[in-house]
DNA sequence: GCATGAAAGGTTATAACATAACATTACCAG
DNA sequence: CTGGTAATGTTATGTTATAACCTTTCATGC
């Protein structure tokens, strides 16, 4: 209650760009991840935290037992259960979401701001980009009203191609290299 | 190609009302189906058929399993892949929409448009309306493209309350009796 | 320190959802 | 009526998720 809620949002940064420090993702998101918990006083447990890390280790949606694959390497429990409690554990306290066209996790770029993620999946790179969009959500409001329907959690997850699938597959060989740093 | 598009939509009744001819949306989505196999040249076989009617017997979408075991009960062959293949069938025709957030399969009630589905669906009573909205289809796209994303499906599952069941959940017992015909 | 109770985690089993692979049957075109 | 393709039958298994029950951990009050 005593902080400020100006931490950075761990994913200011773009899924869909790969020159971004992605460190600082991960980073940011446990920073975040850390005062929440404080917060809100509920234990940031070893294997929620690693969980945690483990979805944030790319913009790539991950299955529960890719997941408890990593964890079972690790010297971790790696029975189902203990995969989906931190998983559960992670969704309640909105620091990750589920994508359920995927049947998959990914971290939460803005855990601060109560919100619902709405989602670009590439199906070519597999990244998912969550964008908050209060224009967005307002339309679907209205859309909904208009059946006098309430709203309690919104699933939207557009699947395609990102800029830079795009551009590798319509020109598979002439593409610009990429910065490297 | 040689029939107009007039058939009437199966689902231009609303789910969320339980005031309409249910038999009408039924009959209109077989009819809808024949026709379309028939313009498409695909065979619409009697699982098939049996499949398309179970998932319009109520607007509450089915799972594969409990298709499967209402098949099973009359008769039809009741492995898994009978069920399966019979939706991806449907998918397919377009005759059919999954929805990822419950693992379910609904009718569609506009198959003669190319379309996405977007559905309002009611966590209490369970039934699933699908709103087709252009305006909606344009804000997504235009949501994409400020990502230069170039979408290719999308899932917009909104689950809430249907106005009935807010209706219901707040006055319990004065609730004006519906009519029954 | 230590009792205690709630939360977290361990363990085993199983439920629920979905597909692979290969054999058989149905159906139509020639 | 035959040959090929689409559909279906059959068996097995893969993938995702949860139930149920037991043990451990850990903050708290004594």
């Amino acid at each position: 209650m005593s902080q400020p809620d100006d931490t950075p949002n761990a994913a200011d940064c773009t899924a869909f760009s790969s020159d971004h420090n992605h460190h600082q993702c991960i980073d940011q998101a446990l920073n975040s991840a850390r005062l929440l918990c404080q917060q809100h006083n509920v234990r940031f447990t070893p294997v929620r935290q690693r969980v945690l890390e483990l979805i944030w280790q790319s913009h790539k949606p991950l299955g529960a037992y890719q997941i408890l694959e990593q964890l079972g390497a690790e010297g971790f429990n790696s029975a189902p259960p203990t995969v989906y409690r931190a998983l559960e554990f992670l969704l309640e306290q909105r620091l990750a979401h589920r994508i359920a066209s995927l049947n998959a996790y990914i971290g939460c770029s803005h855990p601060q701001q109560p919100h619902q993620g709405y989602f670009l999946i590439c199906r070519e790179c597999g990244s998912a980009q969550e964008l908050p969009s209060e224009l967005l959500a307002q339309q679907l409001r209205q859309f909904a009203k208009q059946q006098g329907f309430a709203i309690e959690t919104e699933t939207v997850e557009l699947s395609g191609l990102c800029p830079g699938c795009q551009a590798s597959l319509s020109t598979p060989v002439t593409q610009t290299p990429e910065p490297t740093a």
